[in-house]
DNA sequence: GCGATTCACTAAACCGGTCTAGCGACTGGG
DNA sequence: CCCAGTCGCTAGACCGGTTTAGTGAATCGC
């Protein structure tokens, strides 16, 4: 026999389909031995749901979906992205929940992704990220209905729920530390003006700068890529004067930093320092190593996926949940200003 | 109205199920002004199919499935198979075909995921990584019976096509490179031992060395992480006479190499050269750049899912495909053995 | 001791599609 | 003109579960 059904079950166990699924499903109308015979025979059988006949009769899906409007291409080029994909994976499988995932070329694929994958009960919920300034997702998802978790906030993301790190509260950090070390001139290589945390970063800069009466920061928005990374870079180490410490908001960005203010013999940390607002192994295993901010990206996403699982068991219990704040982690990329012409010149 | 069906349209358009999901599927059984009718209703009613009563039909899911047997932290480290997951993202969504990921502890546990799956219908076939050397997952997906791409070989795979690049030649053109540089003692830092493309890279660098009439060529495997990397890496350097040159299995560990040499004061390409098997922007942005065999993993994906999209078509159509071999792109990290000495001592 | 309630279980409807058997109307061949 | 074959469509079984209404027996309360 190919794939024992609950009508094998109950036929070898002298009962009803009904009474199997009772039992299986551990919800009373059986007694305890019938039950047993029907687990046993069950075992034997080496029985397994159908998930499409579950689906079909209104249960669960028993997957989640997350759908990334991003070039395929560049997915693989950010850590945060595999790291969070991992801890997503490490939630969601603990509860035998699957992952349904697509890369789309824009926004508007994703939205109709969410509706055919709402519409054919493919998931019981989805995971938004990457939250934009004015998101025109939020509104189709709060009126297909399902279950959703926003990362990032606080901020516009209509009634979902969402799960968010105090990008703020981080960035001023960082900037209280290089203030602290003597740095008047900060730079910012940001990302895509487009995402929301993206502005907050900025903003959280500049309001930092202005209080602690540092130069009037800039903030340069790109791509995410190595390639802007580097251009940018460039561009901010031929300024005159040039800033002593840039902030990047991403890792690959920051390496291909490093990698620029060596090729126009800018010492790292003499001349300037380089902080990362995300770090992963790429930050601990270039040289020198970065000072970045640590974000546990992987305990993001397991929070994530249990904040979703909660949402899908019972959607009333929705809130958001803020979690750690990210922690400046020193490594050997920052020092006080103009200690390389000051070694130099001893 | 939550959700059309097609008895819905059926009523609206005034023929019976068996019609509507005629029209909607394409086939015959239905004259042409009739089907025009029933798809324009469908249209206006935004009919979506309810992807589980496909299958439970017995039709296709609408998925497939790849399964990782690795500790998850890990995989969003490596840049290999976020580029993996892209690429087969591209290939897949082209279709309409989503893909079931999950990430489990160990090879055990990513059989029982298969025998899920399969029997809960769940996806339509799998993409199986990471062979090992008598690998037991191969008799489990032989035997279930789902279409199956392996990933990597020539070798032992069973009956399951396979979708692979040539390793051995790609090793080959690597040391033919080096020992054409002037290098004679080359050592490796080889990845997982269990896996056969570890031991297929092993064997060629051997077979080459003596071939070329090199120093026996040493491999060391590693479990492919950022720390084993550095650590072997050091060791190697200790050595008297210390190698001229490293292969390294993956650009993490690379990258972790170089690191290392530059806190052991050996100046690369100067007095080390140092090659990555694994070329992603982590080898392009790293000073100095890396010679890195550049295997495009985007497109590599991309085949495997179309090998497994044509196997889900016509599993009898089902055969190997050989990728282009992976080309050496030479970079900065390479140079004749000695000349760091040489400047130097001048 | 008798009606009411609980308990264990069965039969069958139901979810939303696919697919097959069959039926009436039309067409073509001899 | 009649029979066979094709066309266009319908009715209904079917996939594998869940869920509800109903049934017979045992138990309870008074």
């Amino acid at each position: 026999m190919s794939r024992p059904t609950i009508a094998d079950i109950a036929q070898r166990a002298g009962v009803s389909k009904g009474a199997v699924s009772f039992a299986l499903n551990g919800r009373p109308g059986v007694s305890d031995s019938t039950r047993q015979r029907i687990l046993r025979v069950a075992e034997e059988m080496n029985w397994r749901p159908h998930s499409a006949a579950r689906a079909l009769g209104g249960a669960r899906a028993g997957a989640v979906g997350l759908v990334l409007a991003r070039p395929a291409r560049t997915i693989g080029v950010e850590p945060f992205f595999a790291q969070l994909l991992s801890g997503l994976q490490a939630g969601l499988s603990a509860h035998a929940v699957a992952l349904q995932l697509m890369v789309v070329e824009d926004t508007a694929a994703e939205v109709e992704v969410y509706r055919r994958w709402a519409s054919e009960h493919r998931v019981d919920g989805f995971i938004l990220v990457d939250l934009q300034l004015r998101d025109p997702r939020i509104e189709v998802l709060e009126e297909l209905g399902l279950p959703t978790v926003v990362l990032g906030g606080p901020g516009r993301h209509g009634r979902l729920p969402a799960v968010w790190a105090d990008d703020r509260a981080a960035m001023l950090s960082i900037v209280d530390y290089l203030a602290a070390l003597g740095h008047r001139r900060i730079a910012h290589l940001a990302g895509l003006p487009a995402f929301q945390h993206t502005q907050r970063r900025i903003r959280a800069l500049r309001d930092a700068s202005r209080r602690l009466g540092l130069a009037e920061a800039v903030s340069v928005p790109t791509d995410f890529s190595d390639a802007e990374g580097a251009a940018a870079t460039r561009a901010l180490l031929a300024r005159s004067p040039r800033p002593t410490a840039i902030v990047y908001d991403s890792d690959v960005m920051a390496v291909a930093g490093l990698g620029v203010a060596a090729e126009m013999g800018v010492s790292v940390p003499g001349e300037l320092s380089v902080v990362s607002f995300d770090d992963s192994v790429l930050a601990r295993i270039v040289h020198p190593a970065l000072t970045a901010l640590s974000r546990d990206t992987f305990a993001l996403g397991e929070q994530v996926a249990g904040a979703l699982l909660g949402a899908i068991a019972d959607p009333s219990s929705a809130q958001d949940l803020k979690t750690a704040t990210p922690r400046l982690t020193v490594r050997e990329s920052t020092a006080p200003p103009g200690l390389g012409r000051l070694t130099k010149s001893v």
